[in-house]
DNA sequence: TACGTGACGGCGA
DNA sequence: GTCGCCGCCACGT
């Protein structure tokens, strides 16, 4: 037996953005960086999207409502994931443009 | 084991 | 408001 301290933890910090980012109201944006900071990560943003990007199939967690400080999209224009994001997040009623959306806008703010 | 990369942030100009 | 540099942590090779 392994009493390895891991697996058998409690919930990893990926569990925590997840849960982070399901608390985000539909019609508005959070930053990586927010998202770090509600999950008790202070400034790993980049931690934030290793772990979004380790969604499991099936999740019903909204990762397009998550975007860079600067209100960008973080995926390159010529991703298929950059559409699929501008998609979902026009659908929420956010006005993308240019792959930019108003943070002092759509910022959410708990 | 060590190096490089990455769905980023903050600060200064 | 934008542009550039550095810093942080985890993961893959």
């Amino acid at each position: 037996m392994q009493p390895d301290r891991d697996t058998a933890t409690e919930p990893t910090r990926e569990q925590k953005i997840w849960q982070v980012v399901l608390a985000i109201p539909a019609g508005m944006v959070a930053s990586y960086g927010q998202v770090a900071a509600m999950a008790g990560l202070g400034r790993q943003a980049r931690f934030v999207g290793r772990a979004l990007g380790k969604l499991p199939a099936g999740h019903s967690v909204p990762w397009f409502r998550v975007l860079r400080s600067t209100g960008q999209i973080a995926f390159p224009p010529d991703s298929p994931a950059y559409e699929r994001q501008v998609d979902l997040l026009r659908q929420d009623g956010v006005e993308v443009v240019n792959g930019r959306v108003s943070m002092s806008r759509y910022r959410w703010t708990p």
